[in-house]
DNA sequence: GGTCGGGGCGCG
DNA sequence: AAAGCGCGCCCCGACC
C-alpha cells in the first residue's frame, strides 16, 4: 500500500525545505543532501508512505486528511521500485531498519526517506523526554493522548515495531490494521514536521533529521553490501599468531590454541609455588604476584609492563594473543564472515552523541592487525578516507575562534597551533585533548591556561558546556542533537549537597564534575558526529550518480548470498556494479569501487567533506581535510 | 543453571 | 606517558 503525499506534503517544513539553516549561507543544502533535488527543494519533492504489502485501501480519506491520491499495491517491493524509477520521492516510513533490508534483498534501493522512529528520538531528546519509546505506535499514542503501548519487541534500546501487522485473523482485519497504521504514520509524520518547524533552528534540525534518516538507509545498505573480508587471509593470520586452529568445538569454550596453551603453562611455572594460574583471571594474577612479593592494584598492560618478574613478559605476550583469539578468532570468523563479506548490524544513533554503534561482531573495534584480511575484490579497490583531526576542527568552527580557525584553515592543526605552545606539537595536542575531554592531571592544567590565553573563545566554548552539565542542564550539537538530562540519582545527589543537613557532598561534587566532562565532550563529539553523518549522506548521493548502483534484482541478490565468493570481472561479489560504502567508523569511511573510478571517488569524498563543513558551519575558515588512501588492503591505508 | 558488574582492552 | 570523552565484547566470579 502506497500513499504518495501531495506536493504540499513534501516532507519538509516550508522554511527548512527551501533553505539550510537560517544562519548558514547554503540555500540548496537540504534538498541536495536529501537526495538530489537541489534548489528544486523549494518546489517540493513528492513523498510517499510505505506501509506493507498485499493490502488494499479505499482512498485518502480513509487514512485521514492531507495525503495525496492513494495507490493500491499488492507488492510493496514492486511499488517502491516503480516510484523510485519515477524519481523525486521521499519515503516516509516507521522504521528503516525494519523495512529496508527486505527491499535491498529484492534489489531495490531508495534515494531518501523520513524515518519516523529516528526522527522521534531526536525530537524527544530535544523536548526533554529522552528515553520515551520512539517507535511509531508510541509516537501515535502520545499524539492522540492514548496510553503508550509497550514495545512488543524486547527492547534493544527502543525497539522498532515487531512486524508490520499483528497477524490478522482475516483479510478484513488486516486491512483495518493497515489503515490504522497508515493513519498513525501520516499523523505522526505531520506532527513531527510541525514540531521541527516550531522548534529552534528548524533548518538545522531539519538537516539533522534528513541526515539521520539517510544514515538509516546507509546502515542497511552497508550491512547488505558487507565489508570485503578474506577468510583465508584471516585464518592464516590467526595460525601464524596462535598456532593451528584447534580441533573441536567452535566457540569461546573451545580449547586454547597451542601457542596460548604453551604460554599459559609457562606463566604458571614462572610463579613461585608452581600451582596453575589462569592468566585470564585478574584476581588469580594479583594473588600469584602477591605471593611472590609483588603488589599490584591492577593487571592492566601498562601496570604489568613496569614490573620485574619472570612471568611478566610471558603474560604480556599472552594477553595480546588471547585478546585476538577471544575477540576476533576463529569463532568470530565463523560467526560473522560469509561469502567473503563481514556484515555487521549498524545501530544508527546508537550512541547519545549521534555516533553509531553496532550489534554483534564488534565492527567498530576491528584491530589493526586484522585489517590485513580486508581486501578489495579483483579489479576493485578500497578508498579509505578519514577526517584529519576532526574534533578539534569542529571545536574551532563551533567556537568561531578567529585565531584558532586560522590555524585550522589547512594542514596539520596541531603543528599550526604549536607556536602558541612554545613550538611543541605534542603540547598543543595535549592541551586540546584536555580541553575537549576535561583532563586536568599532569601538565594539562598548565597547557590549558595557555589555551585559555591564546584561544579564549574555543576555551570558553567547552568551559560553558561543562558548566551547563555541572548545573544539570543539557547541551546540544551544532545541528541540535541534545544530550540526555541527568539521572534522578544524579539530581538527588546534587540536591543533597545543597542541603545543609545532607551530609558530606563528596559524591555530589564528583558527580557534577563527571557530568561536566560529559557535556564538555558532548558538544564536540556530537557536532563531529553531525558532520560525519552529513558527509556520509552527501557522499552516498555522489556515489549513486557514478555507477549503475545496486544489484539489478532479487535474482542477483539471491545468487550472491548463495556464495559466489570471488567476483567475476568488473563486478564486486556483492553484486554492486558501482562504488558503494562498505564501512563507517565515527570519522572514517571506506568505499569499495572499481579501480577505474577510484579517482572520482576520492574527489567525491573531498567534495562531500567540503559540503558537510559548509552545511554545518557556513562560511567558516576552518577546513575539514580528508586523509584518503586508495588501496587493495585496508591495512595499507595510513 | 542463568544473570550481571567489574576488569581489561579493542576502536574513534 | 597517561589522562580526560564515547562505545562493544571478552572473561571471570559473585550472586540468585
Amino acid at each position: 500500500m502506497l500513499c504518495p503525499l501531495g506536493a504540499d506534503g513534501d516532507g519538509w517544513p516550508a522554511g527548512a525545505g527551501a533553505v539550510g539553516p537560517a544562519d548558514v549561507a547554503q540555500p540548496a543544502g537540504l534538498g541536495g543532501l536529501a537526495g538530489g533535488a537541489g534548489s528544486a527543494a523549494a518546489a517540493g519533492p513528492s513523498a510517499a508512505v510505505a506501509l506493507g504489502d498485499a493490502v488494499e485501501l479505499g482512498d485518502a480519506a480513509a487514512v485521514g486528511g492531507s495525503v495525496g491520491p492513494v495507490i493500491l499495491a499488492t507488492d510493496l517491493a514492486a511499488a517502491v521500485r516503480e516510484h523510485e524509477q519515477r524519481g523525486d520521492v521521499r519515503w516516509v516510513w516507521a522504521d528503516t531498519a525494519e523495512v529496508y533490508p527486505a527491499l535491498l534483498a529484492a534489489g531495490i534501493r531508495v534515494e531518501r526517506c523520513h524515518d519516523v522512529a529516528l526522527t522521534e528520538r531526536l525530537l524527544l531528546s530535544r523536548e526533554g523526554a529522552a528515553g520515551q519509546p520512539s517507535y511509531l505506535a508510541a509516537a501515535a499514542a502520545r499524539l492522540h493522548g492514548r496510553p503508550v503501548p509497550p514495545a512488543s519487541r524486547p527492547a534493544a534500546s527502543d525497539g522498532p515495531q515487531p512486524s508490520l501487522f499483528d497477524s490478522p485473523e482475516t483479510p478484513q482485519d488486516g486491512l483495518a490494521q493497515a489503515a490504522a497504521r497508515l493513519g498513525d504514520l501520516v499523523a505522526v509524520h505531520a506532527g513531527q514536521l510541525t514540531r521541527i518547524a516550531a522548534g529552534p533552528q528548524p533548518g538545522r534540525f531539519g538537516l539533522l533529521v534528513a541526515a539521520e534518516s539517510a544514515g538509516g538507509l546507509i546502515a542497511a545498505e552497508m550491512s547488505a553490501a558487507g565489508l570485503p573480508w578474506r577468510a583465508d587471509v584471516h585464518d592464516q593470520l590467526l595460525t601464524d599468531l596462535l598456532g593451528p586452529r584447534p580441533a573441536g568445538p567452535v566457540g569461546p569454550a573451545g580449547p586454547r590454541p597451542a601457542r596460548l596453551a604453551d604460554l599459559a603453562a609457562r606463566i604458571s611455572a614462572a610463579f613461585g609455588d608452581g600451582r596453575p594460574v589462569n592468566p585470564d583471571s585478574p584476581a588469580q594474577l594479583v594473588r600469584a604476584l602477591a605471593a611472590d612479593g609483588v603488589q599490584v592494584t591492577s593487571t592492566r598492560f601498562s601496570v604489568l609492563r613496569e614490573i620485574d618478574h619472570p612471568a611478566i613478559p610471558l603474560l604480556l605476550e599472552y594477553k595480546e594473543l588471547a585478546r585476538v583469539h577471544a575477540a576476533h578468532g576463529w569463532s568470530w570468523l565463523d560467526t560473522w564472515v560469509a561469502a567473503g563479506r563481514f556484515r555487521p548490524e549498524y545501530v544508527v544513533g546508537g550512541v547519545v552523541s549521534g555516533r553509531w554503534a553496532t550489534r554483534g561482531g564488534g565492527a567498530l573495534q576491528i584491530p589493526r592487525t586484522l585489517r590485513r584480511a580486508v581486501i578489495a575484490d579483483p579489479g576493485w579497490v578500497l578508498v579509505v578516507a578519514d577526517a584529519a583531526q576532526l574534533e578539534p576542527r569542529v571545536l574551532a568552527a563551533l567556537a568561531g575562534d578567529q585565531a584558532f580557525a586560522e590555524a585550522a584553515a589547512a594542514g596539520d592543526l596541531y603543528t599550526a597551533l604549536a607556536s602558541a605552545f612554545g613550538g611543541d606539537r605534542n603540547d598543543a595536542k595535549k592541551a586540546l585533548l584536555s580541553a575537549m575531554y576535561g583532563g586536568s592531571g599532569g601538565e594539562a592544567g598548565q597547557l590549558l591556561s595557555v589555551l585559555r590565553r591564546r584561544f579564549p573563545q574555543a576555551y570558553n566554548f567547552v568551559e560553558t558546556a561543562a558548566q551547563a552539565g555541572e548545573q544539570g542542564r543539557t547541551v546540544s550539537s551544532v545541528l541540535g542533537r541534545t544530550c540526555p538530562p541527568p539521572s534522578q540519582a544524579w539530581r538527588s545527589l546534587a540536591a543533597g549537597s545543597a542541603d545543609p543537613d545532607g551530609g558530606p557532598d563528596l559524591g555530589a561534587g564528583r558527580a557534577a564534575r563527571a557530568r561536566g566532562r560529559f557535556t564538555r565532550n558532548f558538544v564536540v563529539q556530537a557536532s563531529a558526529a553531525d558532520w560525519a553523518l552529513v558527509l556520509l549522506a552527501s557522499l552516498r548521493r555522489r556515489l549513486n550518480t557514478m555507477g549503475d548502483g545496486p544489484p539489478a534484482g532479487a535474482d542477483r541478490a539471491g545468487a550472491d548470498r548463495a556464495g559466489a565468493d570471488r567476483a567475476g570481472a568488473g563486478r564486486g561479489s556483492s553484486g554492486w556494479a558501482g562504488p558503494h560504502l562498505v564501512f563507517f567508523q565515527h570519522d572514517e569511511v571506506i568505499v569499495h569501487c572499481p579501480a577505474a573510478v577510484a579517482d572520482q571517488v576520492v574527489a567525491a569524498v573531498d567534495d562531500s567533506a567540503r559540503e558537510a563543513g559548509r552545511l554545518l558551519f557556513g562560511a567558516t575558515q576552518v577546513s575539514f581535510p580528508m586523509t584518503t588512501a586508495v588501496v587493495d588492503c585496508y591495512a595499507d591505508a595510513k
